[in-house]
RNA sequence: CUCUCGGUAGCUCAGCUGGUAGAGCAAUUGACUCUUAAUCAAUGGGUCACAGGUUCGAAUCCUGUCCGGGAGACCA
């Protein structure tokens, strides 16, 4: 017997003994063939075709149960919604013998058990499509207890939303909060929608290396690990970016991946150490006809989960409907502070800075500056989908030089309900030039920018085998979901969202072994510590009388059968 | 890393200026053959996150630690 469990558990675990007493195995082997899922019946059930559901079968989970004595109704929960059983006595036992209804059914299971259960449709007298069950199985007994979450016209009581037991059991949180697992559904929708809509514009979807021996593709601190057979340090990808142009050289059109990365930084509502993008990369294409296509993809996925372009996120009703608002970086931000910095140096910029209060320092080159203003002054202030175009060469690397303004690179990011959702360009496939900017990005890392650039010379070989003119994006699909379904953090998409580890349950004190040696009986070790005694010095100071009669209480207490105390024994434990 | 709020029964939460812990749901026992936040009666259930300190006495005050939320910093 395990003390360390709560009173309830206890309780379950008996009934698992005794379920097994009565010949019921709670955990059967047999595959329980269903015919019907919940939310089946309420949709299609009615009072024409009620002949059509008079031998259903059902599976699912316990969530409430109200018992009138030999008659019980109870919520059985699918993975499609609740359905509302009837369950009577005499119809589920029609012999003598009622001790499946009396003794297993009303004190044997629990809310949280599985049962399978097949029956009739009918609709109760409150006017609710019930199952009138004809036998009931138990699929799967609980140990653990389930938080009950109650609800009445809408209205939730008690709902389980400690965030911190939400996130480490994700599976109690799927369990009793139905909305959360709609997110989920709704986010591999979204992700099949683009998958779809990729595929059938030709391109291909493909998996490259998410182990890198050079981390590149965007600026961020890696996670670093190491490869014991070739003795050497492998980085965990921060994108994929690099890899997949050179699939680009390598003669396919069109790829793209769903890829988990990997960023070694800080941890808030927005990111999480691991994350999802999705890249995509088309030949002979540009940044104009990639905003294009975003565009419409996203359009596509907005009306796919909600049948229209308008998404309700927080405060704000957001419009995906195409065309999207389109700025120049340089025209946002004198769009939201009438400043115009489009032909500023660097020493103007960093005063421009200065004046709205934005923090500079030295590694901060000309473009970091444009990027920072627009970062502070406009970017939290876009709330309906816009392209930001036309960023600053000295932070876009891999970006095609601008066709017709110096100083500038093809580029755009889309930016909405205040955040980056994607980050595109005209891929730079000069060789001669991509070799430069990483020579630049070596400068900007001796100046202190810890995030530059690394030189890839094998993607650079590629290069100069030539790569055609090529459009790439890369769509942080964690932060679409977010705003698709209206959810304020990234931990609420994620199933399980990264967390320090849970605290090892605290064994202080004693080892069983250290309080065997002292001549109490291993039976009695739990028992003593939970009477509060943790250490032998506990023993030496406590009364041994009033020591026995608290072992005594709980030997009572918890029904355990072993053998009774006398004071010389306890006494002698506490060396008196 | 900084600031801030929090951690009390399985869940949601009370618990004031220190006096050894309370409610609802859940559980147990009983009643109840159309209930639905079922109802009625009785009962049990706690390492008050952890470790120190102050005190005659700490869930409560102080210090430190752990875990979590929020806001920053960082991260385009």
């Amino acid at each position: 017997m395990n003390l360390e469990l709560s009173e309830q558990e206890q309780i379950r675990r008996n009934s698992l003994t005794e379920l097994n007493a009565l010949g019921i195995n709670p955990y059967p082997a047999e595959s329980f063939p269903v015919n019907v899922t919940a939310q089946a019946i309420l949709t299609d059930y009615n009072s024409e075709n009620h002949h059509a559901f008079q031998d259903v079968t059902i599976a699912g989970r316990i969530m409430t149960r109200r018992i009138m004595g030999a008659a019980s109704f109870v919520d059985l929960q699918d993975s499609t919604g609740r359905i509302q059983l009837y369950i009577k006595r005499d119809e589920i036992c029609e012999g003598e013998d009622k001790t499946l209804y009396n003794t297993a059914f009303k004190r044997l299971m629990d809310i949280g058990d599985i049962i399978g259960v097949s029956g009739y449709v009918f609709i109760t007298q409150m006017g609710e499509i019930s199952i009138h069950v004809k036998s009931l199985k138990l699929l799967s007994k609980s140990l653990r207890v389930l938080p009950v979450v109650k609800e009445k016209d809408e209205q939730v009581f008690d709902a389980f939303s400690d965030p911190e037991v939400r996130y480490r059991q994700r599976y109690v949180d799927l369990i009793v909060n139905p909305e959360v697992r709609e997110v989920f559904v709704k986010r591999t929708r979204l992700v099949n929608t683009m998958r779809n809509f990729l595929s059938s514009k030709g391109y291909l979807e493909v998996e490259t290396p998410i182990l890198q021996p050079l981390y590149g593709g965007a600026a961020a601190r890696p996670f670093k690990t190491h490869h014991n057979s070739l003795d050497m340090t492998l980085y965990m990808r921060i994108a994929n970016e690099l890899y997949l142009k050179r699939l680009i050289v390598g003669g396919y059109d069109g790829v793209f991946e769903f890829s988990k990365d990997f960023r070694n930084e800080g941890m808030d509502r927005f990111h999480n150490p691991e994350f999802t993008q999705m890249e995509l990369y088309v030949a002979y294409k540009d940044y104009e006809w990639m905003m294009d296509a975003v565009e419409e993809m996203v359009e596509r996925i907005a009306i796919d989960l909600h049948g229209t372009t308008k998404v309700q996120v927080g405060d704000n009703e957001i419009d995906f409907k195409r065309p999207w608002k389109r700025f120049t970086m340089f025209e946002a931000v004198q769009h939201f502070t009438g400043v115009d910095i489009s032909e500023m140096t660097e020493d103007e910029l960093r005063a421009t800075c200065k004046k709205f209060n934005i923090e500079t320092n030295e590694s901060m080159g000309k473009g970091k500056l444009i990027d920072e203003l627009f970062g502070e002054t406009a970017e939290a202030k876009l709330i309906q989908p816009t392209f930001i175009t036309d960023y600053p060469v000295e932070m876009s690397p891999l970006a095609k030089k601008h066709r017709s303004k110096p100083g500038l690179v093809e580029r755009f990011e889309a930016i909405c309900n205040g955040k980056e959702l994607c980050n595109a360009f005209s891929e730079l496939n000069d060789p001669i030039d991509q070799r430069a900017r990483f020579e630049e990005q070596l400068e900007l890392g001796k100046r202190g920018d810890d995030e530059s650039m690394v030189l890839d010379e094998d993607f650079l070989r590629s290069l100069e085998y030539g790569m055609p003119p090529t459009a790439g994006l890369g769509i942080g699909i964690d932060r679409l979901t977010m705003i698709m379904t209206n959810q304020q953090s990234i931990q609420d998409v994620l199933f399980f969202p990264q967390m320090r580890p849970e605290k090892a349950s605290v064994v202080t004190g004693a080892t069983d072994e250290e309080f065997v040696a002292l001549g109490i009986p291993s039976e009695w070790v739990p028992v003593l510590r939970k009477a509060g005694i943790k250490l032998p010095s506990d023993l030496a100071e406590s009364n041994p009388n009033k020591l026995l009669h608290e072992l005594s209480g709980l030997r009572k207490k918890l029904k355990l059968e072993i053998p009774s105390l006398r004071l010389e024994e306890v006494s002698a434990w506490c060396g008196k």
